[in-house]
DNA sequence: TAGTTGGCTGTACACTGTACATTCCCAGTA
DNA sequence: TACTGGGAATGTACAGTGTACAGCCAACTA
């Protein structure tokens, strides 16, 4: 996004800027480096940081492994942000970025639903990026513009400003959440079973509930899973919405 | 509870035990160290784990500052727990026992109520802890109880086993979500206002419904916040055991 | 052409989890 | 009482982390 210059011209190496001060005639010397890497900037930092964490995985994200994906040395990245804590900021806000805020069809729970699916859908596109949302969450712009969407459809659809607060925190909460829960496995012998394998720590006697639903709870994050519990928040928003 | 021995007979140093092989008639020789700290143990370790969370915050838990608190080893923890990620997944375990599940007044959406708030009470007690359920949560005896009692509740308002499940998910993932959500604040300055200065990043004519429930946002765990979210999800699941 | 500036580099440090080998203490047995 | 086997605690060490710091060198300004 004008940040690669001249792709077509370098072939698979993506390092080739020629070194100014040499005169024009000179063809290439091999025995000089000609090349260096394209210019670092804040927006290829971050790009690039989220997409290692989606190939990789969240481990992986170490300053080190970012500056070599980009060639340059790790302290390289310090001149373009203050440190990984902010890099990550940038990285969810990035992330943001790719949630749909204008659907306008429909009354105001179906357009709620659709924004909040939205959000959902981004978080998953990136799942190993949500399990970050801990501590602390700095809000860069497009999450503002998410949240204000997100409040604006409460508010049309009737509920108090202290309501739609709580009911915006409650969407919040639950979408964000989704998405940290990881998988669940018991305690012990977590390696044999890779998800719900809730029994092993208890016997089947004092967990009857468990044992009576137990092929709905593996897994966690099955299709439709999210939505039936966002429906359900709905429903619960309608009721608050009709007094 | 039965790990500590003869509290009341070592005064307010919990380091003292006389060395054995020693004759019965020899009183104190000073310049030998006849003290041992308490033995350590499974639970001993995890409830000082959980201590220093408590104190000082998740960074803080270190194993290094984990066997200085113990008066012990670094490397000693590790005969008693495989590593950090297990002590961690006994940890929650731990604090998941404080969670009340015998309450039987009312009917099933007031003691489903009461469950929930009760989970909710043990997070909010341990809340750095909350900011732990990533990734993965393996799950010991006691979050299985819990788990149990909230389904059979579920069921026992008239839920399908599937719907059951979904709305298990739904509490669990909004009740833990609502823990996990830090303080939020806006990307820049993040130092000057500590928790919700939303407009920073944006102009306010650009984020008008945030600005209308502005006075409602702040204060992300008010109190009432998450009963207020948990009043919604438990109007939606009324409404849909009732048909 | 001389001076300055700012992005990049290499080095270095404090700190993490934890593998490994060693030492020590204590219980059980002869 | 003396011996011994084994489990627990220890010290050392290592690889890997984020990042402070000082120097370097290309590129811009006068």
């Amino acid at each position: 996004m004008g940040y690669e210059k001249g792709s077509s011209l370098n072939d698979q190496s993506s390092t080739s800027r020629v070194r100014p001060g040499q005169p024009a005639w000179v063809d290439v010397d091999p025995s000089k480096d000609y090349t260096r890497p394209l210019p670092l900037s804040r927006p290829r930092i971050v790009r690039a940081a989220l997409q290692l964490v989606d190939d990789k995985g969240l481990a992986a994200l170490t300053m080190r492994a970012l500056a070599t994906e980009l060639e340059v040395s790790p302290m390289a990245l310090y001149n373009h942000v203050r440190d990984k804590d902010e890099l990550v900021d940038l990285m969810v806000d990035l992330m943001l970025g790719e949630v749909d805020c204008a659907a306008t069809e429909g009354d105001w729970v179906t357009q709620l639903r659709a924004l909040v699916h939205s959000y959902h859908q981004a978080l998953a596109a990136h799942h190993q990026l949500a399990r970050v949302y801990s501590a602390r969450v700095r809000i860069g712009p497009h999450g503002l513009l998410v949240i204000d969407r997100t409040i604006e459809l409460l508010l049309q659809g009737g509920l108090s400003p202290a309501d739609a607060a709580d009911a915006f925190f409650a969407l919040y909460t639950y979408t964000v959440g989704f998405h940290q829960i990881g998988h669940i496995v018991p305690l012990r012998d977590a390696a044999s079973q890779d998800e719900i394998g809730y029994y092993a720590a208890l016997p089947p006697e004092q967990i009857p509930s468990i044992q009576a639903v137990s092929p709905h709870l593996s897994g966690v994050h099955r299709p439709g899973r999210f939505d039936h519990g966002l429906d359900i928040i709905l429903a619960g928003l309608q009721a608050k919405a009709a007094h």
